[in-house]
DNA sequence: TGAGTTAGAATGGCACCACCCGTC
DNA sequence: GACGGGTGGTGCCATTCTAACTCA
């Protein structure tokens, strides 16, 4: 399976996503994570500390992709067009993160109009970094996306200070101790498991 | 007086930092925002209530620019290394936001490396999206960052709710009826004045 | 019908509850209200204003009491025994409210005890002063009466300024203009029907 | 020093009052408190947790009284003429807790003038359960207090959750953990100050 | 057996939301 | 009707203390 996460925005977790996605990919088969992005964001993290998982470089993908069941791709923020259609393409599920601010969510439904115009359908919205209960934030931008019928995981990923812990130290937020640090495992294991099905 | 606003990395609040600088410059004098985002997230900040300055695309900067006594420039995210220095030749001060956590701070040591090759000097870093007072996140930044020789701004912009809420209402912080939206334009005006220096 | 109102512990709105029981019953037929605390407070009540009943000291009781349909009693906070017996076997119906503290909680359970020791059966606790919602007093005091197997309206009073007002301007809550008097006027009316089931 | 603690009207803060001052006290010196209440409210109070002094059975005082430098007496509500007389000439100050409402102060006028008759001199009155501040229920009762040219505490208590924990607890507001509960506590220490002036 | 390390619980502090109330 | 001030509840985060476990 190829999963590729893309966004149109910055810092609404995208590399978080795939780190993750793939630590929960990698409990199965073997598992590649290609790096996409200029900053490198994965390649850093992993050189920190040990990532369960492979993570290449995109220039290596071609070499390495055949041996790994699973792939992951984590994508540059703010692909243009045609990137765009070349990733909706080349993979069997596009995971776009949004964080469920108005920025965001700008950018989000920018996005949704051009992977409609692209005829793309594989693809599902994740959103993510949603501040503690006593905001509604989290269901506002939720409700908000049903209704303008977009398709997206009925999980979220909650804002959890491990997951910098997690990038600072190179490893999936399940290693990082910290009795918080299974919440925001738990969140992306649900959505592992709905992509699973 | 030109101050752009420039990042490696997305999410850290630059759009949010372009439209209260301007915000503040306005107190003295009239001021141009021009959105040089591709996702014009100025523009459309700007579309859903009012703010207090003019607001331009980058198509229409040439035009606007002589009429304004500062101008305020949000730029795109991961500029080039040829967009970062026509970007730095062309404003007084470059402004580069940044969050407190690893990924944003890599994304930041990156752009510093290219922008000192470059021979820039007038630049400064602003942390911001700082998490409340328990988390130490906002010092390590800032004692990291300062032991590495960069030059930042002694104030940092805290993670505040009504921020978020001036976004979605399309005005500057400082006009959003919440308790604790003075503390929020109370960082930026502290910035302003720090610039004014 | 006679409605007496005791309670063991003062300020638990036992003036209040008797005066807007009364005027509850008022809108069917002729009602009285016997003003038994030896602070008058019914009394003083009435004299601010106008009560939409009638109202008399309990030593004209006798003389009254055969004019009208519905009788409303209110007595001296902390009866003896003896007094309790009187009341309880004078009256169809003993209404004893108390609010959701714990000090007035152990006083109602004091009470209790003597009213079982009684025999007596025709009581109903009334739950007042309840604070606002994010509080979960007046739902803690509820469950902890219903676990003691204790009768109780299963409508509360809710803690609103406008029954002060009531009180200084010498009406009942549903002639002060406040848009909050209608929730406490609604909220005794709510009492009023279920007595009437 | 003897302190005693009385009203005409109950649920106006009485036992809290008494509570409170004797925790004062005991701060000094070694402090006995009285409970003469019927509901033995503070009996009960200390056995679910623990206070600071020591609380005996008003058929107890005697046995106790010589051993403590100060006495603080809860009495029962409504005491009558002749138990009002021999309060006030059995202590060093009669401290009177009202609320700030028409019926308690109501109770109040009433009981001060038994007070006037009976000549004494030795008592001040204590404005408590306060609401917050947009209310002016407080300065309100206080400004009809002075114009009537009674004696009364500069200081007020104010209406907080905490001492509802607090009597819960079987502790002194001062032990609530609650960042509310110190106002709490702060206002009982200013009555306290203001009694040693 | 003793000391260092690790997991868990309790504590303190802050932010956010919902609601009430008085005023404009 | 809208606004501002204020309180209460809930939840997260960092720290500290305690308990248990490992290793010398």
């Amino acid at each position: 399976m190829i999963i590729t996460v893309a966004s149109f925005k910055g810092g609404v977790g995208k590399t978080t996503t795939a780190v993750h996605l793939a630590a929960y990919l990698q409990q199965q088969k073997d598992t590649l994570l290609i790096d996409g992005d200029p900053n490198r964001s994965v390649t850093v993290w992993a050189k920190r500390g040990t990532l369960p998982f492979k993570v290449v470089d995109e220039r290596q993908a071609a070499r390495y992709s055949r041996d790994y069941e699973h792939i992951v791709i984590d994508t540059q923020a703010r692909p243009s067009q045609d990137d765009l259609e070349a990733l909706a393409g080349g993979c069997d599920l596009l995971v776009v993160p949004t964080t469920p601010d108005a920025l965001a969510l700008d950018a989000l439904l920018l996005m949704m109009d051009t992977l409609k115009s692209l005829g793309a359908e594989q693809y599902r919205i994740l959103i993510t970094v949603i501040p503690p209960k006593p905001s509604r934030d989290g269901e506002a931008a939720r409700s908000a996306l049903e209704e303008a019928g977009l398709p997206l995981f009925s999980v979220g990923i909650r804002r959890i200070a491990a997951f910098q812990r997690a990038a600072e130290l190179g490893v999936p937020v399940s290693e990082v101790k910290d009795p918080r640090a299974k919440l925001g495992w738990d969140d992306y294991m649900a959505v592992g498991t709905e992509i699973a099905r």
